[in-house]
Order: structure tokens, then C-alpha cells, then sequence
DNA sequence: TTGAAAGCGCTACCAT
DNA sequence: ATGGTAGCGCTTTCAA
């Protein structure tokens, strides 16, 4: 591998010259000596030692992006977009899982450092475990995805950015649309810890419900999953939660699931027992994963805008690494109904 | 953030025998001395820094992980299995999205140089591409995943070592399953652009056709997608090519799908035409993906050991990297049948 | 308009 | 058993 040096002896110049070309500072050069550095860059093949630059530098173009698990369709979806925008910007993906255990998490922080990297897009249950403050502490810039926190301003400005959907309007919608054809015996089938995001939704599931005066016909139906970060086991769930709904009495007619992989396995537990969809009961799931439009009936869903958000996430990762002191803000997406046939056509209610 | 420097200063020691402690070169130490260089370290919260010993080194404790689109499960599960290994082994994994393009491979090798990264896996269409050959060339330690070339020895041993399920095998199994449970008019679906494990998985399903005197009854139906990488493609090619099939006379009666995805949307298809799986028709996939279990009724498909596969890459990867001079081995992995639902239970034919 | 030289944090060789 | 120091490939002042 050639070397700044091999370039500059060869285009019979210095080094810094060789530099100035790599750093586009060539409005000084005479036109002649920049022809014969590219040149020569050509005829060696060179390619910059990017670790060099880095030690020089501080900086890599690399960020990282810690998901719970990159099996799960959703993270999957992120992990794209995120390498798309960072493509756009010369950056590549540096990329752990979690399983939403905290060694993990602080684990790779910590890699991060070590490997320069300067910012890291997150996502994870407890955005309030110590190692990410302690990591903002130390100068690591971070966008975290989905779980916002300012419910709890009382703690003051968290030290990273957050981008979220607008859950509550999410479980808001679904139950809307659930209301909206017909359903007037509802339930929430959710997995049982709790996550900010996850207790967002059902709020918005218990105002849909007041708003239409079903308040008290209403529930959360809840279970606890193995392990809470797989779609394999979220789907498990909503077998197991199909069972509990079909007990219920009164039955309910609609069903929010708090997640599609939930819903997904609700859906078929259902069926399995005899129930129609929609017909007996309608589903709907939040979050959209590509699997909703393939199952049987195909499954209505609430989606955040996830392109745009990408977006914001890294166009804030990339200022903030610029600027460090730039104060970390929030941002908050409202989802889209996506309607497919999980849910009862109802009647065509005249006006309202 | 403290540098080596700071540590031999507070300990009073020399930066040599503080960078002997980072090593493990301790044998020749006084254990006083160790101590108080331990104990700097801690004080001062010393993490070292990665970047400055690999400009030293050479090493980088990262390795590439190149996959046509993350948002596939197959490789999502593969991304996951990898990710795990190369933890174990105090390793980061670098992501990157090919959509199957040549230029985006290309990209990714180069960053791979610039970043300092020893050692890439590969899943891609063409290895024969002109830049994976040039990268070897240039010292980049590949192991590819699941397109063994051996076929064409003519070329000489590739530059890579290639881990692969016998797609031979795969696809006599899943055509050998569906035989033995009594369909007798056989179909293969798949996209028409043929790669190297896509025209294997043809073979074998030909293979077992042959076999049981059925090659005149076994056809290969195909169709093309817009995009050949992603799972939602292949889903709707297969949903496609269920009209296909419907169309064929004799309609088969058991049809292998070349993947997963596309046995999904196959079903889909069927269904939907008012076709009954399994009663009217078998359909069995290749390489199980989670989904295959979701969906109604689940899928049977034909599954590579991906656990052991990745242990022997990650190990070929390594190795190869502390001692490139070793040549490229090839690997063959025999892949099992998982019976699930969508194959007819047919007649428990005795004896053979 | 171009070049010389210091130094980023670490390793490894050679001294002592 | 410990220390001095050159140098990895680059950037960036400062000087010419």
C-alpha cells in the first residue's frame, strides 16, 4: 500500500502539498502541480490511511448502532435506512446487539471510544441506565431512537438527542380506527415490562377509549415474554395472549397490539381457536414490519415515518459531532395509519 | 481522556514498561511496580486508545460483514450468529448493504482498507467479480458465505475461503421430502437470474426427480423480480408465480420455492386462488427463515447449520488474518429438513 | 505556491 | 527489571 510519501517523492513534491490535496485545500496550487499529485495518486493507487488520519485528527467516519436485535425486522428496517444516510455522508455502520442487557450496551460504548468512533445512534429500553450518561459525560455524541423521555422533565435535559414516533398518538390511532369500524368491546395485548414507549401507547389507547365513552370497556391484556427483545418471542406471546382474549368476558371485538410481531402471533392463536378475522375480531398492530402485508389476513398497522426520522437522527449525530455543545433536542414523529384487512370494514358511519 | 503517558507519569515509571502491562509482557516485572501502574490506570480511568496502536500494529479489532440487503432474515440471522462470534473474540462487526451492487461492494472493500479492517465476510452474487480477486490481492482476508464456486475448478482455488450449505443436497432433500410424501407432478420455483447456490438447489431438485423415475413430471417454473434481494420481492415474485403453476398441465402437485420468502408468497397465492395447502398442493421451502413458522400453514423447509457455519468462518477469518499466507479452504455444510405443515402427510409409504 | 518539521498515542527494539 | 527513542501515516502550523 502506497503511502503520502511514495505519492509526494513521486510527483516529486512534499507531503504537505500531497496533503493539501486530500484536504481540498487546492485553491493556492498551481494547476500543474495538482494534475501531477493526482496523477501520481492514480499510478499508485493510493488510498489515505484513515487510521492515520484519525490519530491525527480524533475523528473516524464511523458511527456506531446498538439495537436490541438486528434479527428483529423492525431494527433490521432501521439498521438500512441508517446505512443508506451514512453512505450519503461517507460513514459506515458500526453495529452491536444488545439483547437489552446493560454489559452489553456498556460494552460496546466503551469499544466505541476506543475505536474513535464519536457518535452512536441507540436503541434501548432504559435510556436512563448510567452508562449512557456517563458516556455523553465523556464526549460520545448519541441519537437514540424511540424511546423519548421527556415525560420525566423533572430530571432536566437528557444528554443525547431523542427521536421518537408520537407514541401515544399511535396507540391513539389504532384504537381510533378500531372505534372508528365498528369495535366497541376493546383490549391492549401488550408484553407485561414496561418500556416508555410501550406505556405511551396504551395511554393513547385509554384516550381513544374515554374519548368515545368506552372507558370502562377497555383493558390491557398482558403477558410476559421469555425474552423481550425478539420478534420470535413477541410473536410467541400474542399465541399465548390469544388465549387470555378468548377468555375474556365480555370477548372483546378489537384488539390493539402493542407491536405487529404481537399482533402477528394474536392473530394466529386466534384463528387456531376458530376465531375469524375480522369478522369475530379485529387486530391491529403498531409498528409496521414488512411480515404484516404477508400473513393471512394481511395485518392493518400504525407506522412512523422511519425514512424521515432516519434522517433527523443522523443529520443531528453528524451536527453534533461537528458541535458538541449544541444542546440535544427532541423530536417527535407522528404515525400513519395503514389499513389492510385485519380489521372489520364496520359501517360506513355517516359523519363522525 | 488519559493517554499512555499520564498513566507512566502518575505511576512513575517509563511509557515502555507502561505499554509492557497493556501487552502482558509482565513476566520480567517487579509486582510493585505492576501495582502501581494498575493502579494509575484505574485513577485515571486510562482506556488505551485503539486507534494509535493500530497505526502502530496494523491490527484493528474489526472485521466487514458485506450482505446484499440486512433486511433479508436470512441475513439477519447470519449478522446476528457473526456478531456473537466475533464478540467472543474481542471483535466489532462493520456493516454493510450491497443491494447486490457492484459498486457498493467495491466501496465497502476499499473502506475496509482505509478503516484498517484485516478480514471481510461475503455474501454475495458474483464472487467472480473482478474486485473481490483485487482485494485478495491486496491482502484482505475474505471468507464467503454460501456461493462455493468449486464447481469451476477450471479458474484455480479462489482467494477466499467459502462456507456454504450443499445446495445439492438442500434441494434433493426438500424434492426427495415431497416424493416420499406422494406428490408425484413437481415443480421448482424460482427467480430466473441464476446464481451459483440457485442453480445447485436446481440440481438436486432434478436429482430426486431423476431418482424416482419422475424427471419428465418435474419442471422448473420462473419468473424475474425487480429487485433480486429483498424478501418482499421474492415474496411477490412468488405470489406471481402462483398463477404460474396454476396455469401448468398438469398442475403439480408438490412445489420446492427456492427460498423461503418466495414459498410465503407462493402460499399466499394459492390460497388465494382457493387452492388448499397442503391437500391440493405441497409447497417446502429452502433455508428457514423465522417467518416460515408464522405464516399459515407453517412452512416446511430445508435448513443449514448457520450456528456451526459461522464458527467455522469467523475461525477461517481469524486465522487467516494472524497468518494470510495459509491457503483458502472450502467447506460444505449438510443441511436438515424441518417438517412443518405445508407438505401433505401423504401416504406412510413402507419400506423406502 | 510550496516545504520542513512537530506531534497524535502507541509499540518494539535496544540500552542500561 | 526498566527506560529512551524511532517511527507508524497523516495533518497542520510556520517559514520560505
Amino acid at each position: 500500500m502506497a503511502n503520502i510519501r511514495d505519492v509526494a517523492n513521486r510527483a516529486e513534491v512534499s507531503v504537505s502539498s500531497v496533503s493539501n490535496v486530500l484536504n481540498n485545500r487546492t485553491d493556492q496550487m498551481r494547476p500543474e502541480t495538482l494534475a501531477r499529485i493526482r496523477q501520481s495518486m492514480l499510478d499508485l493507487n493510493y488510498q489515505p490511511n484513515r487510521i492515520a488520519q484519525q490519530l491525527k485528527t480524533g475523528q473516524t467516519r464511523m458511527i456506531g448502532l446498538l439495537v436490541p436485535s438486528i434479527v428483529n425486522p423492525s431494527f433490521a428496517m432501521l439498521t438500512r435506512e441508517i446505512d443508506r444516510v451514512a453512505k450519503a455522508n461517507q460513514y459506515r455502520v458500526l453495529l452491536g446487539n444488545t439483547y437489552r442487557q446493560a454489559d452489553e450496551e456498556q460494552a460496546f460504548l466503551e469499544d466505541m471510544f476506543a475505536h474513535g468512533v464519536k457518535g452512536v445512534i441507540v436503541v434501548a429500553t432504559a435510556m436512563d441506565r448510567p452508562h449512557f450518561a456517563d458516556a455523553a459525560r465523556q464526549g460520545l455524541v448519541m441519537v437514540n431512537y424511540d424511546s423519548l423521555m421527556s415525560s420525566d422533565l423533572s430530571k432536566g435535559q437528557p444528554p443525547f438527542d431523542s427521536v421518537s414516533m408520537d407514541n401515544v398518538e399511535a396507540g391513539r390511532l389504532a384504537t381510533e380506527h378500531l372505534i372508528q369500524r365498528g369495535c366497541r368491546q376493546l383490549a391492549f395485548a401488550t408484553e407485561s415490562s414496561l418500556t416508555i414507549s410501550r406505556s405511551h401507547k396504551i395511554e393513547g389507547f385509554f384516550v381513544a377509549a374515554k374519548a368515545h365513552g368506552l372507558a370502562d370497556r377497555a383493558h390491557v391484556i398482558e403477558g410476559t415474554a421469555e425474552v423481550a427483545y425478539g420478534d420470535a418471542e413477541m410473536t410467541e406471546l400474542g399465541r399465548a395472549l390469544a388465549a387470555k382474549i378468548l377468555q375474556a368476558s365480555p370477548m372483546p371485538d378489537g384488539v390493539v397490539a402493542i407491536n405487529d410481531a404481537l399482533g402477528i402471533g394474536l392473530m394466529a392463536g386466534l384463528r387456531q381457536a376458530g376465531v375469524r378475522i375480522p369478522q369475530d375480531i379485529s387486530v391491529i398492530g403498531i409498528d409496521n414490519i414488512p411480515l404484516a402485508d404477508l400473513v393471512q389476513p394481511p395485518m392493518s398497522s400504525v407506522i412512523p415515518p422511519l425514512g424521515e426520522m432516519v434522517n433527523i437522527m443522523m443529520h443531528r449525530l453528524l451536527t453534533r459531532i461537528e458541535n458538541p455543545a449544541l444542546a440535544p433536542e427532541e423530536f417527535l414523529f407522528t404515525p400513519r395509519l395503514i389499513c389492510r384487512q385485519s380489521v372489520i370494514a364496520g359501517e360506513p358511519s355517516p359523519g363522525e
